[in-house]
DNA sequence: CGTATTTTGTTTAGTGACGGCACAAAGCCA
DNA sequence: TGGCTTTGTGCCGTCACTAAACAAAATACG
């Protein structure tokens, strides 16, 4: 009596992005008949991964009421990493793109990834046993660039890390010696992205970005510009997993020189250091170069215009910046992360005309919206493990 | 009988790109059994898609020699109409991408479009007539980015067109006029784009992109630069079909004054308009730019220094352009049409160099090749009409 | 030179996913 | 209370596809 495989994958996308809340909608999505839908919805509420609420939702409309379809409470979860300059955590993520819980977090990011990446997948494992919850698949956060197919981290920013070191390899070697058990192939897959990246596709699947076609996402950490550009809900990483280096755009001739070797790259203009430099403050070395920046705004653009003024330079080259990426991408909407999802926190409106000034065929509705999820990253890098699930649940989770 | 509906759109791809020479390797590629493959193979063949050759292929292996698949000599053309600053013409194009026939060609072109275009589909219907093989749709190429899903052409190079015109409908009202026999829905989808973008899905097919999997496109025509991408197959036009307006990046920070407020552009430094005046020529009126310059470079490139340097200065700054987008896009091929094709082909390893050094991860394998098909925007036409039936055969043209 | 092997193509039977349809359920509306 | 409307389910037929056996046409090898 189980109908219904081919359906399976998007179904269960439909219930993770919040798509269908009842068995109605899903049937109208997926374009099948209600008997295929109902059936649908029966082999993914018995692979334990969708609940079919027992009462009628009373909708208020006419008709029968339907029930109501949600992610399964106690369902699987995804195992997430995130390394940066800060520390690292490991993280629970159920579908629907919730944290379930989080591991306390280490604050020093040791020179060996092994080491690394085993105390994190170390604290996972203690979550998952603490939790009860079977394990679908784990994802990792890395802030670098990440070749395909290899999988090396090739610029590990801030961190001790070896540039180049091969970082899918090692996470996968820290599951399998953990012992986390995992569905799929053995040795498992162990999914490693850029963390920019994991935060558009996070945005884009359960934050700002939800209901973009195409979703541009900019954003900066502590040096450097990064971007990332999800594609019919799918990360675009180019044929070698490089692509959306936007750091060297052009956004101010008569900039300062970049390493890169040209002068007023989008990367050295709009990062914290250079909102710090405009405002004439210095860089402290106490805290990271995105807090300083951070509380600059949050204390003193109201009342030093030295600070206001600063922030609109930023603003205005970093309007010239996107609007080169929305000339060459053309995306329905833009989200901005770090830095960058401060200056259009306040200034929007400034930011907005900018690009609509420069983009070629007057963008001036182009949505650009501040990131709306705190662990953007965490919540990607679990986008990342879920994704065969969400491809496939019946191969990957059946019996 | 009749088995194979799912998998008889990706087997006429195979069939149409090349990549199916055999029943037997069609079996491999879409991954079903050979019981299946044969099935499709048949239906294509009843449809009068596809013929398989009745002799066996010796192909000199062991065991026994498969038949050959190739598209059918008498089978379904797309009419393919394109306009262009220097006249428009129509052609038929067979599966495969094999121009069947065009006409002479006009050489003006008037200021109504329903003018230009009602000629030019009256000229289609007499090749179709002539030809007496059925029509499976119709498309167009336009100089001239084309918003979606509007159809309209914003910015009709070099013609007398108003901007803004609605080019598709206008198309298809022309094609419903004239009576031209047309598969799918009525009235027909009078299918448009670009001429460029259409290049570079013809050359992706059936030219120098052949086999990649993420192609970049740069030329230019008479003045300024335009831009194409195909990913996975299909061309990204973007969520309103204006991506890829590659025409105003910095390529030169001390360049001239560009209309779009900046300067340096590529749009203004790469240009055939460019090469004339960095080589000292006056342009003449008398045929157009991209004559003059690939004039230029056929008759004087080896024997005039000043035409040689001024090459080179073009290259290097399309070089900057294109490491910009390279670093953005990730490509795994880059292919060059117009002006561009001739500059790499007398400046390859140059113009190779400039990216390798510019782009960040060294893409010094970059490959940058000369576009290879003569009609690239006619079989880019056609493409897109082949489109609708390339997805899903037995539907538009099953009886 | 004949037989084994290898690869391709076809036939047959069986399975399973899906659509169509009828029916039941559960609310609004008059 | 009896329609009306929408949702959910059981049943059956259809058909695309797999599996497996068979047939065909070449090469490889003794």
């Amino acid at each position: 009596m189980e109908r219904g495989r081919s359906h399976l994958g998007p179904a269960l996308q439909l219930v993770h992005t919040g798509r269908a809340p009842t068995r109605a909608v899903l049937t109208a999505e997926l374009g099948v008949t209600r008997a295929t839908a109902g059936a649908v919805a029966a082999e993914l509420e018995a692979l334990g991964l969708i609940a079919v609420d027992p009462h009628p939702t009373a909708v208020g409309t006419q008709g029968r009421p339907s029930h109501g379809l949600s992610v399964a409470p106690r369902g699987p979860v995804a195992l997430a990493v995130q390394v940066h300059a800060d520390g690292f955590r490991a993280a629970l993520v159920g579908l629907g793109g919730t944290l379930v819980g989080t591991s306390a977090g280490c604050g020093t990011v040791d020179a060996d990834p092994a080491q690394v990446l085993g105390e994190a997948v170390g604290a996972g494992r203690e979550l998952l046993e603490r939790s009860g919850r079977r394990c679908a698949g784990a994802g990792l956060a890395v802030p670098s660039a990440v070749d395909e197919p290899a999988g090396t981290a090739l610029n590990p920013l801030h961190l001790a890390w070896e540039p180049g070191v091969a970082v899918r390899d090692i996470f996968a070697r820290c599951l399998d010696e953990a012992g986390v058990e995992l569905p799929g192939p053995h040795p498992p897959p162990g999914h490693t992205a850029n963390d920019l990246n994991l935060t558009a596709l996070a945005e884009h699947r359960h934050g700002a970005g939800s209901g973009a076609r195409h979703l541009l996402a900019v954003g900066t950490g502590h040096r450097g510009v990064g971007g990332a550009l999800v594609l019919d809900g799918r990360l675009h990483t180019g044929s070698s997993g490089l692509a959306m280096e936007v750091g060297h755009l052009t956004v101010d001739p008569h900039g300062r020189r970049c390493h890169c070797g040209s002068r007023g790259c989008l990367d050295v203009e709009t990062d914290p250091l250079a909102l710090l430099t405009a405002a004439g403050r210095d860089p402290g070395p106490e805290t990271s170069l995105l807090d300083q920046a951070a509380e600059l705004i949050r204390s003193e653009y109201e009342t030093d215009a030295a600070v206001r003024s600063a922030v609109q330079l930023l603003v205005d080259r970093l309007g010239f910046g996107l609007a080169s990426l929305v000339n060459i991408l053309n995306p329905d909407r833009v989200v901005l992360g770090g830095l960058h999802r401060r200056l259009v926190e306040v200034e929007g409106e400034r930011l907005r005309a900018v690009v609509a000034d420069r983009s070629l065929w007057g963008s001036g509705g182009m949505p650009i919206r501040a990131a709306s999820l705190d662990h953007g990253a965490l919540v990607g890098a679990a986008e990342l493990a879920w994704q065969p699930v969400l491809e496939d649940p019946l191969t990957v989770l059946g019996n």
